[in-house]
DNA sequence: GATCATCGGCAACTTACGTCA
DNA sequence: CATGACGTAAGTTGCCGATGA
């Protein structure tokens, strides 16, 4: 690498370190002498560098330098200075856009549960007309290549819609026929009598029924 | 070519001071 | 006027890569 730095010795005519006795006074003493604000121009012309390239190379550094009339050092421990503050605003704005993103998904989680809950009302409803108790037949409901019943009843998915009744299939016959299929369920063995056999449950299950299904459903 | 010491640049952290409400 | 918060120039430390012996 090249080195082209000035020593502190350059900067302000002495060298301290922390482990000396008199080095915190000497370097008060040679900060309240030396130290000052860089002018509004020297900030202006650093800020327009920083903008263009956020690190100097050692000889534009130097060359900065001599036009701002500071010591190369200066100029190197502003850029330093200026690229530690420019990635402290810049962690606080990834934090603002994380959790507004945070935000923004937990409100939409919110709803999408809201809207599940809903439908899974609307299901209970059309179960409650389509089911008829009385009518239970065993065993057509397929899932998977075995039985709906077998399938779900260990896990007590099916409940209280096993004793509903109803004959009314109406006009949404063939929406149930295709969700029925995307759940894997063998719609074709599928009477209507035994529709209330079926738990909506399993359409919100993610092991069983993917977001890809609902896409495919939807669209 | 591998190894080691040295040096400078840098990031991260800290200090000291000036400014301002 | 005193004070605390904040911004900033500069110091400190540790790491890394380049370079020369």
């Amino acid at each position: 690498m090249e080195k082209t730095e000035c020593s502190e010795a350059e900067n302000f005519g002495s060298v301290t370190t922390s482990l000396e006795p008199q080095a915190t006074a000497k370097r008060k003493k040679a900060k309240s002498k030396n130290q000052r604000r860089f002018s509004d121009e020297q900030i202006r012309l650093l800020e327009s560098i920083f903008e263009a390239d956020s690190k100097l190379e050692p000889r534009r550094k130097v060359q900065v330098a001599r036009e701002l009339g500071l010591q190369p050092r200066q100029v190197a421990i502003w850029f330093q200075n200026r690229r530690a503050r420019w990635k402290s605003k810049q962690i606080e704005q990834d934090f603002r856009t994380l959790r507004a993103d945070y935000d923004n998904l937990a409100s939409r989680f919110e709803s999408l549960k809201e809207e599940k809950q809903s439908l899974l009302m609307q299901m209970q409803k059309l179960n409650e007309l389509v089911g008829k108790p009385s009518q239970g037949l065993e065993g057509n409901i397929m899932v998977d290549g075995s039985r709906l019943q077998e399938e779900l009843e260990p896990r007590g998915v099916i409940q209280s819609h096993k004793n509903n009744t109803s004959n009314d299939v109406g006009c949404h016959g063939d929406e149930i026929h295709e969700l029925l299929s995307m759940a894997h369920v063998d719609a074709s063995s599928l009477s209507p009598q035994d529709w209330h056999r079926f738990d909506p449950s399993i359409l919100f299950d993610p092991s069983r029924f993917t977001s890809s299904h609902w896409l495919n459903f939807w669209t």
